[in-house]
RNA sequence: GGGCGAUUAGCUCAGCGGGAGAGCACUUCCUUGACAUGGAAGGGGUCACAGGUUCAAUCCCUGUAUCGCCCA
């Protein structure tokens, strides 16, 4: 096969995807060893309505890292993919849908058929995102793909759900929830976000009990500061802080509400804050999760003014009613929206000097994430699982280290989180999702059941009589089927071969994000369920910013769209840069230059093999990298060694920036530039030689490694040029399902001083022609001063090299330099190139001063170290050795340096 | 208000109790037979600030400043 003049990814990436896929690459258990240690993940699902962004790119790409990596090593691996069902956001997508195809809305159309036309959805354009992934080059086990509305996943849900209820874990409540008028379902308070909004202080004058109100005379009134006046309506008392001077007297006493007539007393509660608005304060208890316990501290009634919709609800509204005699114009806001009512309430208040002043004040208003829309605390029937129990096994099994948080660091918000947790509200007013198993009798009495026909028979056994039961309507929160996702996605309740291979799973990778929202109920769940921790360890990643650190967001309109990246770069480009900058603990601000880089890595090693091929480098099937004989072969079998370890010691501490920097470097700085280069020589030569077949078959294995080493970061490109540089009758296997390299070769101390020497000669000449404006073209002889046999020897078998790659003319050897010759210091030897004639002697001069200057410096240094008592008595002794050998060594080049310098003085 | 994190080269970031690093950008040179998406050589940093611990601090501790995130 021939390799192209350039890389193109989107030539190949496609082929090379189908290739994985025809050959069932990636399904659990592929290319594992006999008796393997297995190793599993669980994709994070996203939602079915989801597209890939940068977060999933990252969160991917190191999950396939790990999962490619361990494949490779022989390890039995699935990594789980499939998708949640996302309730709000589908029942959003397929509402819109509906509108804009101009059909009867979801509640015309009614349950069953909306349901259909979700489902119809889900299949036609649902789960793009499955085969966005696929480009990306995410190695998941796509036969096994789940969705949390399987019938499987469905199964899990309900058996968690009854048996929870029957040991009283889960219960229903009227409590505060966070309703979301838009959509009409209460959310969790995840899914709350607080805006910052300009809003104002409306300060309102509540008349006093007993005292005809004079808005001259503050006696008569009470001042109250809201930023919700709306909500007066359903105020049961005003707090003021019990030590406060100002109010102390009024505690007891009682106020009219205005506009209502209701009677509600002045209460202490120190929630009050003297230094806040007015220092008093309105309780609404059933519109304010704050004033609901006040409310429960003080005793007082709750009153909901608000509809479903956040419309007034004031009709026929007996709570409101009692105790009250509201003015026809306040009963005429009824079914006004909220923010309507409030200018016209405030307004009303107006009129009859109520309103004592309005105060600008910016506040955090909480947002549902979804809708987008002002969220109410509302006070409603929900269902609770009751988190506070069910969190406590989860805290220990992480402070017992059963499952270790990376960084570590992220434990801290774990444990936060779950110690202060509230009761989970699981319930939700949709129709998408796993409609809660509870139905009730005609007396409302609850039979929570696995089926209808349990729930029938479990009635029947009530009232010993069959009667009518009524469904629940509401559906779980999808989180709620998400926490059993570990396991439910290999078949539990079943005890099934894959739960026992594969769970616990091995590590949850993530985004911090997520810590409440998913990993902490997995955890609670999964323990509950299985007895064990879904997975032991949970990796932590960064959030993808943009270049100048900025959260992205579509509304900033700074979002960078992974596929518009892959499409310029290539996947792998991509990939390398993620891994490349997922250090531990610190957010990713992406810059296209540096994918660029990437990108220009991956030509850089595309021509290489290129060359390689050029140069009839064939893979030598049966190579043995421990035995080669010539340095240079040893050299880069040993180096190839350290990097292997390197990425192995990275990888398994979840330090993906190392590893991919690991592998980087010694393509390019080890590989190409010093490797490849000094071999020409030998792969140039007329001649068949042993060096010239050894020295192919070496640059062919190591391309091989290589393309290994890098497989997890960059598949597409290297699983390409296994292909291309497959041998006679091609490969046995995809590099995908082949093995990972291992170190290779004895010790190569001798390799790596011979080659090291190599390689600073000629930086060393090349350093020196480049200062003292040695042209690039001119050829200069070069001159080993005084130098031993061995080094003698290296420099007659390097010769073509040298003269090649520091462009020399000759190297010879000489007992002493020749008067005015540059003089070079390379690992305790010294080099001259003896070109007096052609250079400023007076600028190598000032060369060697400046650098004599430097390392005195240096010595220096060392010396007041080495002079103080206190270092030598309480340093340790490796330390003080180091530092004498680095005395000694600089030392001696400052000797050498200095006999060059004054050579140079006696020759002019 | 509580918590977490950051502050290192122009930019983006590694690192770490004993010799300041990478990539990009920049300067100069090189179209030599893998690669100009390339090669070679350079310049550039009181490691935010102030104290403390230590024989030794960019690194550990405390505080300050600035920025970011999460939770109230």
């Amino acid at each position: 096969m021939t390799i192209e003049k350039t890389y193109e990814p989107s030539a190949i990436e496609g082929r090379i995807s189908a290739a994985w896929d025809k050959a069932g690459a990636f399904k659990a258990g592929a290319n594992a060893r006999p008796g393997a240690k297995s190793f599993s993940i669980v994709i994070p699902p996203p939602n079915v309505t989801g597209s890939l962004h940068m977060g999933h790119a990252l969160n991917n790409t190191l999950q396939d890292v790990l999962t490619r990596y361990h494949r490779m090593k022989g390890d039995d691996v699935l990594w789980q993919p499939g998708m949640d069902h996302a309730g709000i956001a589908t029942q959003m997508v397929v509402e819109r849908q509906l509108m804009e195809r101009q059909e009867p809305s979801r509640r015309e159309m009614g349950r069953a058929k909306f349901l259909e036309r979700v489902w119809s959805w889900k299949e036609e354009s649902g789960g793009t995102i499955i085969n966005q992934l696929k480009r990306l080059g995410a190695s998941c086990d796509f036969s096994r793909e789940r969705f949390t509305m399987d019938e499987g996943l469905s199964r899990a849900v309900l058996k968690v759900f009854v048996e929870l209820y029957r040991k009283k874990l889960i219960y229903k409540d009227k409590r505060l929830v966070n309703w979301d008028p838009k959509f009409q379902t209460a959310i969790s308070d995840l899914e709350v976000q607080q805006i910052e909004v300009k809003g104002n202080l409306w300060h309102l004058r509540y008349p006093i009990e007993g005292k005809t109100f004079d808005a001259e005379d503050p006696s008569t009134f009470i001042v109250v500061a809201t930023t919700r006046p709306e909500t007066m309506l359903g105020d049961t008392a005003v707090a003021v802080h019990p030590e406060d001077e100002r109010y102390r007297h009024l505690i007891g006493t009682n106020v009219v509400l205005p506009l209502v007539g209701r009677r509600i007393p002045i209460v202490g509660d120190e929630y009050s804050d003297p230094e806040k608005g007015s220092g008093a304060v309105k309780i609404t208890p059933a519109h304010d999760f704050n004033d609901f316990e006040v409310g429960r501290r003080h005793g007082l009634r709750p009153v909901n003014v608000l509809d479903k919709e956040a419309q007034l609800l004031l009709t026929d509204n007996a709570d409101f009613m009692e105790g009250s005699s509201p003015d026809a114009a306040v009963m005429a806001l009824h079914g006004q929206d909220r923010f309507v009512a409030r200018k016209a309430i405030v307004a009303m208040f107006e009129e009859r000097g109520l309103l004592e002043k309005i105060e600008p004040n910016t506040h955090a208003v909480p947002h549902g994430d979804r809708s987008g829309v002002v969220i109410e605390p509302y006070l409603t029937d929900q269902w609770y699982v009751d988190a506070h129990t069910l969190a406590q096994p989860a805290l220990k099994v992480v402070r017992e280290g059963d499952t270790v948080f990376v960084p570590k660091n992220w434990e801290k918000t774990y444990f936060e989180w779950l110690e202060n947790i509230q009761p989970w509200c699981i319930s939700r007013q949709l129709w998408w999702g796993h409609q809660i198993p509870a139905w009730y009798g005609p007396d409302g009495h609850v039979f929570v059941e696995l089926s209808e026909d349990d729930a029938k028979a479990s009635a029947t056994k009530h009232y010993g009589k069959d009667v009518e039961l009524v469904r629940d309507e509401d559906v779980l929160d999808t989180w709620f089927s998400s926490a059993l996702w570990p396991f439910s996605t290999m078949g539990w309740p079943d005890e099934t071969p894959e739960l026992k291979k594969y769970y616990p799973t091995s590590v949850l990778i993530t985004g911090f994000d997520i810590i409440f929202f998913w990993v902490a109920r997995m955890m609670m769940f999964g323990l509950e369920f299985t007895g064990e921790v879904p997975f032991k360890d949970v990796y932590i990643h960064a959030l993808v910013r943009d270049e100048k650190g900025a959260k992205m967001s579509k509304s900033k309109g700074n979002v960078i769209d992974p596929l518009d990246l892959m499409d310029e770069f290539g996947a792998d480009a991509v990939r390398f840069t993620l891994a490349a900058m997922a250090a531990q603990g610190r957010d990713i601000k992406l810059a296209k230059s540096r994918i660029e880089g990437y990108r220009n890595f991956a030509t850089k090693l595309w021509n290489a093999a290129r060359f390689a091929e050029m140069n009839q480098c064939a893979v030598v099937p049966g190579f043995d990298p421990s035995a080669v004989n010539a340095t240079l072969n040893k050299w880069i079998v040993g180096e190839a060694g350290k990097t292997i370890r390197e990425v192995n010691a990275a990888l398994e501490a979840y330090r993906f920036n190392d590893a991919a920097n690991a592998v980087y470097r010694f393509v390019w700085s080890i590989f190409c530039d010093w490797y490849l280069e000094l071999a020409k020589p030998f792969l140039q030569t007329e001649n068949d030689t042993p060096e010239r077949t050894e020295t192919r078959a070496t640059v062919a294995w190591a391309i091989d490694e290589i393309v290994r080493l890098l497989h997890p970061f960059m598949p597409f490109l290297t699983e390409e040029l296994w292909q291309v540089t497959a041998p006679e009758g091609g490969r046995e296997k995809l590099l995908a399902l082949t093995g990972w390299p291992e170190p290779a070769g004895g010790d190569t101390a001798d390799a790596e001083a011979e080659i090291g020497w190599l390689v600073d000669i000629i930086s060393e000449v090349r350093s020196v022609r480049t200062e003292m404006n040695v042209p690039g073209g001119a050829q200069i002889p070069l001159l080993l001063i005084g130098a031993p046999e061995s080094v003698k020897a290296w420099a007659r078998r390097y010769d073509d090299a040298l003269k090649r790659l520091a462009r020399l003319s000759e190297v010879g050897f000489a007992d002493a330099a020749p008067a005015g010759a540059l003089q070079l210091l390379v690992r305790g030897g010294v080099a001259a190139l003896p070109i007096a004639d052609v250079v400023d002697l007076a600028a190598e001069k000032g060369r060697l001063a400046k650098e004599i200057g430097k390392i005195a410096d240096e010595i220096e240094k060392i010396d007041r170290k080495l002079g103080n008592p206190d270092f030598l008595s309480r340093a340790k002794e490796e330390v003080i050795e180091e530092q004498r050998a680095r005395r000694d060594e600089a030392d001696a080049r400052r000797v050498k340096l200095a006999d060059a310098l004054n050579r140079l003085e006696v020759a002019s």
